[in-house]
DNA sequence: AGGGGAATGTTATAATGTTTCAAATTTTCC
DNA sequence: GGAAAATTTGAAACATTATAACATTCCCCT
């Protein structure tokens, strides 16, 4: 792996988000789903960054659209959305990001970021490996996977070490 | 493995709790840290049962003893007994456990089963390494893993595979 | 058009966790 | 031993996250 993945660069985002977007659309047409204006909208807002959003943050930006909602209705949007693998719920951050990996049947593995609060969810078949078997030494029938790791992203590594105390990155 | 972990099967919890006060005595005096009487007191309630239990429930122990806490009083306390390794906190359950490796260094892996309740914290060196070779294949820096894993225990799969309808299990 | 199920609106409330400042206790050090 | 410092606890208020319950609206279908 020689290119950073793709929250500890700079990218255009908007292109994150259409895809984000248009994925969801065709998972939720296959599914006979059905993706409302809240719901695309709630998870567009989700993705407008790769940190996550909590449930009362998404509530704020709605009330800001103008959107008089309350919280059941971001509530019953996320629920949908996770439902649908659209949106993860982070259980260490009480907050949700955009499914990086929409559609395709996975657990997902989430690198939280404590300098820049991105989040970078992987997929990677060796620890999901290593989990099955260790759920199965214990003769336990896993069902949910929750695995969440805080640290630093290469970004924030870099800077800590050139000791720049000059206020937290934060990226778009 | 032929025996079956402890939560899975009758034991005589008091040992659990027994050992593991003591353990958390000697700990706390390595360490020249004060396991006061309300501490303690906490620590005790967490180990009733392999169950986690949440900081309200403790709380609601504590007012049952006649001790006029608030929640401050059992956060503190918990925060202080995770400080030290004594117990960790669920977060796919905002609750908290007893920790069954106290003084190790270790990451806790948590098997939760969604029948019973009961939580086995496992230590697996396959994962760990697993993890943090994923870790590093980003340049991530790891500090902290939350792993937790809900399913079925042994016991309440056969349980289910039996058919019985007749109420929950539930452990001491 | 209108019946029925899904989605949303609305109000209230539950559950979880934190801030703040004051009082008490324990430790330290002379 | 006793005063200063640090740690721990008490107490009240508040902040954040999440759900319950019920009414209403929307949308698909025939």
């Amino acid at each position: 792996m020689s290119a950073r993945a793709l929250p500890y660069r700079p990218h255009d985002h908007n292109t994150c988000v259409s895809q984000a977007l248009t994925d969801a659309r065709s998972i939720c047409q296959d599914r006979n789903a059905r993706l409302t204006p809240t719901r695309e909208r709630v998870l567009e807002l989700i993705w407008q960054s790769h940190k996550p959003l909590g449930a009362y943050d998404v509530l704020a930006h709605l009330s800001r659209d103008g959107h008089n909602a309350a919280p059941p209705t971001v509530y019953r949007a996320l629920d949908f959305l996770q439902q649908h693998g659209l949106v993860h719920r982070i259980a260490s951050l009480n907050a949700f990001i955009g499914c990086a990996h929409a559609g395709e049947h996975h657990t997902g593995m989430f690198l939280i970021c404590q300098g820049c609060g991105n989040v970078l969810e992987l997929t990677a078949p060796s620890v999901s490996g290593a989990i099955k078997a260790a759920a199965e030494a214990e003769s336990f029938a896993l069902d949910e996977v929750t695995l969440e790791i805080a640290g630093l992203c290469p970004r924030c590594q870099s800077e800590q070490e050139n000791q720049n105390e000059a206020g937290a990155p934060g990226d778009e």
